[in-house]
DNA sequence: CATTAAATGAACAGATCTGTTCACAATGCA
DNA sequence: TGCATTGTGAACAGATCTGTTCATTTAATG
């Protein structure tokens, strides 16, 4: 077995809560679709926090890999790699299994900011928004914390809208916002 | 009883789903907080789905009238308006109770659109999307429905990115990315 | 092949879930 | 006062929840 059960059961379990929710998922369920015993699961976590935790933990590290991969791939310089974040977006927005960020539903499902959950959503926006300073002292932004605050908060408010799905391209109207405000961040004064 | 039972229990129920969340608090947890009994709560609710929906249209109605006289309150013109919303929302956020924007929670909940509960989610994005377009026509803009479409998402962005609670000010944000927009929307061509 | 480690299935515990039943108490109104 | 409506409490049903137990099977390793 090259992936290890953890791994196997990690990765699935990802799959099925990012579908139903944490609480709508039940670990029978789990067990059920993921073809792993129950008795396995708790031998690897001893709760489903800690498997939600571990499933967190990856979700991070994969939409993480995922956006910055899709935006190098899609802008050549430094700007165009702000502004293809939201092209990267609309390409998450459109696939039939778009269910919105899986921390802001984590943050949702768990309200309270001490809860470890909660807590570890908000250390994978504080991990975005350090990527994105980065991206915007490169492009050579005065501010380049102010511009990452701007843009992450377009991203949150696209992935709420594409959700919700009244509107029909939250992310095209994210990046025509994201130009002007780019554009003004990188003036010459 | 001046308000009727019913609405004395859709009104508590609100307070403790936005609380707790919808899947976390169960029927005897509204019962013992509300100090309504079950029985009362199922002859005037046939199932938990219908107080939800029920909740929902209760806070639509609440949330709506506080947001749009809060910003008549604070904002002299319609830009003023506009902006204000940013300064109403900051309020909001201040407040020790505050826990993301309830509808948004529950379409994290009840993420399949054809949902009940999701879909009246979305026609209190789109009642919202419709008044604040009359306010930027009253403005002047060129494009109201776009010029709506954006400070709904920056709305949206600031709502989530203030719940999951590692930025600092996003009203703040927001309002100074609205102010830019705004700007650019309202410029004689 | 033999030994060890990992995974399984199924039953079980006890709590909690949604929803029901029913005898009784409180309230509103004539 | 008398009657109808509304609400109550407590028990109950049956499903589902998280988590455990244990005898057995499967897989990896020497």
């Amino acid at each position: 077995m090259r992936p290890s059960k953890r791994d196997e059961l990690v990765q699935k379990a990802l799959t099925i809560f990012y579908r139903e929710g944490f609480h709508a998922a039940g670990m029978d369920l789990l067990s059920a679709e993921t073809g792993i015993s129950k008795t396995t699961m708790f031998k690897h976590f001893r709760t489903k926090e800690e498997l939600i935790l571990a499933v967190l933990r990856l979700r991070d590290e994969q939409f993480r890999n995922w956006l910055f991969r899709r935006m190098e791939q899609l802008g050549p310089t430094p700007r165009d790699r702000m502004l293809a974040m939201f092209d990267a977006l609309r390409e998450w927005f459109q696939t039939p299994e778009y269910r919105s960020c899986m921390f802001i539903k984590a943050s949702g499902e768990y309200p309270q900011r001490d809860h470890p959950i909660h807590a570890l959503s908000a250390e994978h926006k504080r991990l975005l928004h350090r990527q994105i300073t980065e991206l915007a002292r490169e492009a050579g932004a005065v501010e380049p914390e102010v511009l990452a605050r701007a843009l992450l908060l377009l991203k949150e408010g696209a992935i709420v809208t594409a959700h919700i799905g009244h509107e029909v391209d939250p992310a095209g109207d994210a990046r025509a916002m994201a130009e002007v405000l780019i554009d003004k961040a990188l003036e010459k004064h």
